[in-house]
RNA sequence: GGUGCCAUAGCUCAGUUGGUAGAGCAAUGGACUGAAAAUCCAUGUGUCCCCGGUUCGAUUCCUGGUGGCACCA
C-alpha cells in the first residue's frame, strides 16, 4: 500500500534531519511542506536543506518559486498531488516534511475548490476597505453572507476581505464555496510529530538565528529589500531585516525580534498540531522508535 | 564622606490624596480553507527592597538600613 510518512513539528526542532534520515532508510525522497522554502530568492532566512542533503536525498518543492510568482495553497494542493501519485510508482513510502500547517493539513484533507481571486478585485476590496474600515466591511459581509457571518472571526479582516472578494467575483456567498469536505486520500498517511523540551526548543531558535546572520541573512535580506511589499516577504527573518535596513531600529534589536517571532510560530505551529490525534510523538534523538513506529503501521494492513 | 533622586510582574515603567495594584513588552493558551513564517482572539498574586514607627489599617506617611543613579567634595 502507498504510504505517505508526514514529519512535521515546530520550526528549529530538527525535522529537516529526521526527514533525511528517513528518507535514506527508506530509499525515498522528500516533499517539502514549507510555505516559504519555495521560493529561490530565500534560502538563509528560511533555512533550506543545505546543498549536500539536497545531492544525497531529492527534494521536491524547494525553492522551486520565486518571490514574484504569486503562489497559493490550493495551487500547491494540485501540484504536490500530482508529484506524489508519479512518485509512487518508483518510491514507496514517501517522506513530506515541513512547518507549514494548512499545507500539510491540504495534502492529507483537501482544500474546498474556491475560485482564484483576481488581483483586481483584490485591489478593488482592499481600497474600498481602508477607505471604509472594519465595521463597514463586516456589514458588508452581514448582507452577502450571513452565514459566514455568524461563524467568522469578525475582526480578522483578512477572514473577512476573502469572502467579500469571492462575492465580488462569483456573485455568490463564500459559503457556497466553503464545504469543508473531507478528500479520502489514494494513500495511507502517517503522521510522526518532532518535539523536545520547550526551553531546549527556544535556545536551538535562539541559536540558529545567530548562525543565519553568521551566513549572511541581513545580505540576503538586502538583495530583496526592494521588493519588500510583497507577500513573500511578509516573513520572519525578513521583515525585521527590513525593520533595520528602514532604519527603524538597531540590527540587534531586530536579530532580538527575529528571535522573538521565532519562538512564537514555532508556539503556533504546536497549537495548530497539538489538536491531532493522529499524531504520534518523539523526541528528536528517537529515531530508532520513530522508525518502528512506521514499520509497524505500514505492517497493520500491507 | 555630603546632598538629592530612585527601589512595584521575567523586563521597562505607571499608580494607590493610606483600604494589599495595572499598562506595554515578554511568557502562556486558543482560532484558522487561496496572504498561513500570514491574520486574529484570550490570559496579569507580585514578600509593591529590608527593619522599626504612626494608624483600625502602610506598598503609599515617618526614622533607620541596604542597593542603584546623579551632583558636590
Amino acid at each position: 500500500m502507498d504510504t505517505l510518512i508526514i514529519v512535521l513539528g515546530p520550526t528549529g526542532v530538527g525535522k529537516s534531519d529526521i526527514s533525511i534520515h528517513l528518507a535514506k532508510h527508506y530509499h525515498s525522497e522528500i516533499i517539502s511542506a514549507d510555505s516559504r522554502q519555495f521560493f529561490s530568492e530565500l534560502s538563509i532566512g528560511t533555512a533550506v536543506p543545505s546543498p549536500d542533503d539536497l545531492k544525497i536525498v531529492p527534494h521536491h518543492f524547494i525553492q522551486n518559486k520565486s518571490i514574484h510568482d504569486y503562489y497559493n495553497v490550493s495551487e500547491y494542493e494540485t501540484d504536490a498531488l500530482k508529484l506524489i501519485s508519479g512518485l509512487f510508482v518508483k518510491v514507496n513510502p514517501i517522506i513530506l516534511t515541513g512547518g507549514s500547517m494548512l499545507y500539510v493539513d491540504t495534502i492529507c484533507n483537501g482544500i474546498d475548490d474556491i475560485p482564484t481571486v483576481d488581483p483586481e478585485i483584490r485591489d478593488d476590496v482592499i481600497n474600498w476597505y481602508a477607505k471604509n474600515g472594519i465595521e463597514a466591511l463586516q456589514l458588508r459581509l452581514l448582507e452577502i453572507d450571513p452565514e459566514y457571518y455568524r461563524i467568522v472571526d469578525l475582526n480578522n479582516a483578512k477572514r473577512l476581505l476573502h469572502a467579500v472578494e469571492i462575492h465580488q467575483m462569483t456573485g455568490k456567498p463564500f459559503t457556497s464555496f466553503r464545504k469543508k469536505t473531507v478528500k479520502q486520500r489514494p494513500f495511507r498517511i502517517i503522521k510522526v510529530g518532532i518535539n523536545q523540551d520547550r526551553q531546549v526548543l527556544y535556545d536551538r531558535i535562539n541559536q540558529r538565528v545567530l548562525r543565519m546572520m553568521d551566513a549572511g541573512l541581513l545580505a540576503e535580506a538586502t538583495m530583496v529589500y526592494p521588493y519588500r511589499k510583497l507577500n513573500s516577504l511578509n516573513t520572519v527573518g525578513y521583515k525585521e531585516m527590513f525593520s533595520y535596513l528602514d532604519g527603524d531600529c538597531t540590527l540587534e534589536e531586530s536579530i532580538d525580534l527575529i528571535q522573538r517571532n521565532t519562538r512564537k510560530y514555532a508556539r503556533k505551529q504546536l497549537t495548530w498540531f497539538r489538536r491531532d490525534q493522529q499524531i504520534k510523538w518523539f523526541e528528536p534523538d528517537q529515531i530508532q522508535e520513530i522508525i518502528d513506529h512506521i514499520d509497524q503501521k505500514m505492517n497493520e494492513n500491507g
